[in-house]
DNA sequence: CTGAAAGCGCTTACAG
DNA sequence: CTGAAAGCGCTTACAG
């Protein structure tokens, strides 16, 4: 068995073929010893396996595939080439399936409906197994003209058609557990900063500040402040919240629609002489390391949990494909609150 | 022809077989015409390409891989899990593949071996083309086990092996235009503050700010200040240069190495009543459009050109798979300077 | 010009 | 217990 290499022709990869003949097997038997499947010695069983770990067999995963109807492997499509939102899920996603022996395609695919057609093809040509499509925000559609072949699909973080299978945040509880948790610390008059209006996303974490001050009995002090996703919103808005002539009417927390909107707030409080947290405590959403951790202080801020989210929806795509039965419709997903210190206390 | 569909078992996807018995042809022929091969009347070749697209045929790109010993598939690893600097590179790698009909398999792998191995061995059993290599830094090589049979691998932004190939921004050449544009405006006392000393790209960056003052015959003002990449670093550096008490002495100009430094470094000019750009002009490094936006003035800064340097690599790895003689080595690609207006007036 | 055969690397009934 | 055969969906010499 020490000239065992003699039977793979040097250059080429070790094939089952190779095995069997170093094994004295039929190829039959080799692909049955090494799947486990069939009976038969395990004396016969451990040297095909012997061989086939000695000469570096790996199998190849599309002639598998052939036979098994089934590629062990996705797409995902995304229009969010920033990365910002999808980075992670597609972090969460990929070590998932590769836990499962399933890997992913990754279609960069801007908002030009050509390259998505160009990839839908190109996956569909692969035989991915499922297709995850991922967006930046969860009520607009990528530009996707109906996958293919009834392929399943799940939707992260993007519109998802009546039939289908989508996960998103949870941003009503999101901003409901931030919000609450400025309660439990003693503030009273939490108002809330949040970007464009139009945003399905800005309506759930507002609904939620709305909903936890409801619960504590407090009036809503102020209608929320809408504008835009940047610091500078943030900046303008901490000055004109100092403005405000009772300092009573002047908020002791504000709980901010992102995380550069917060910053900005927390620059515009510093600039003002206005102490963070003791005078106002302030939360953030998104928990954007980059912002969060260069705030000074830290950001008390919503984190989404993209990574799980993204695994999640792996998760869910293989049970489709596997015919198992999964819930439908979108599915709103836990947040969780990254405590630091612009809330001030970390507990009560 | 009505009855074409008639062919195609319902349910199943199409086959080459349903092609050619829905033209009246053998399947080796279907398979020339639908590849523009062989010898045949424009008839026949017309008439199976017609079936072809009726039936909505696509080939199975797996079972081609297998006959041409090519699957059309590249594996992209990477440790930047956030993908700051990956991202870019994947999005311009990802575009320029599909164009060719190559899709790529993403690997996100923290800095764990043991994932390493996984999703190394994932790509073996697909049977990708070749690899890519992506990492967050030029000096550091990711814990990657000797890729599995000399399959074809580029490198981006990562250490690379000796006989290797690789691709990183030239951060020389980009802190040379950055501080040359300085001094087109008429600024005479650029200094350097940029990040730890143990990464190459600030040696790299440092050498190319000394190389443009040199060449313009101003002597360096001052050695650079190196520190960490955050905005905190470059708030307390912006304090610090300005406390040096003759005033002929303080920079007219401030070239960073990150952005963030920038923007801190412009946080604290601005915290002194110090105006930017008429006082001090402040330039950056990476084009990070979230902090380059949102700096006050607008920041101009060094745009790697990550997408490029993505596509590039991915070309680069076409060809040696094909064979084709690449250069070996490392090649540092052109920066580009965004131009804002944190550094004065835009032209001269 | 067209088709039968062999083969890419595997797996899976089905015989022996 | 083991192996020959057929097949997954294609392509490519090679005959006719």
């Amino acid at each position: 068995m020490g000239k065992l290499e003699a039977y793979v022709r040097k250059g080429e990869r070790v094939t089952i073929r190779d095995v069997a003949l170093g094994a004295g097997v039929s190829v039959a038997t080799a692909s049955k010893a090494l799947n486990e499947q069939g009976r038969m010695t395990v004396e016969t069983r451990e040297r095909v396996q012997r061989v086939a770990q000695r000469l570096g067999f790996r199998p190849n995963a599309m002639a598998r595939a052939l036979v098994a109807q089934r590629s062990f492997t996705l797409g995902l499509l995304t229009n969010d080439t920033y990365g910002r939102f999808t980075l992670p899920v597609v972090a969460g996603l990929s070590a998932a399936m590769a836990d499962r022996g399933v890997s992913v395609f990754l279609c960069a695919v801007e908002d030009d409906p050509e390259r998505v057609r160009l990839n839908l093809n190109a996956m569909e040509d692969k035989r991915v197994d499922g297709l995850v499509i991922a967006g930046k925000r969860i009520d607009r559609a990528l530009p996707i003209a109906l996958p293919p072949q009834r392929m399943p699909v799940v939707y992260v973080n993007a519109a998802c058609p009546p039939q289908g299978v989508g996960f998103v945040p949870d941003d009503d509880g999101g901003a409901y557990a931030a919000v609450t948790h400025l309660l439990g610390l003693g503030r009273r008059r939490v108002t809330h900063v949040s970007g464009p209006r139009d945003f399905e996303a800005v309506g759930l974490r507002e609904q939620g500040w709305r909903r936890a001050l409801d619960e504590a009995g407090l009036p809503v002090p102020k209608a929320a402040l809408f504008g835009s996703w940047s610091e500078g919103f943030g900046y303008e808005t901490g000055h004109a919240l100092m403005r405000t002539p009772r300092a009573a009417d002047r908020p002791d927390a504000v709980f901010c629609g992102n995380d550069q909107i917060a910053r900005g707030l927390i620059d515009a409080l510093m600039h003002l002489g206005v102490r963070v947290p003791d005078d106002v405590a302030v939360v953030g959403f998104d928990n954007w390391e980059i912002f969060a951790q260069a705030t000074r202080p830290p950001l008390t801020t919503v984190d989404m949990e993209l990574k799980e989210l993204g695994s999640q929806a792996g998760l869910t795509l293989l049970d489709m494909i596997d015919g198992k039965p999964v819930t439908e419709g979108l599915q709103r997903r836990p947040c969780r609150l990254a405590v630091r210190q612009s809330c001030g206390g970390q507990a009560r």
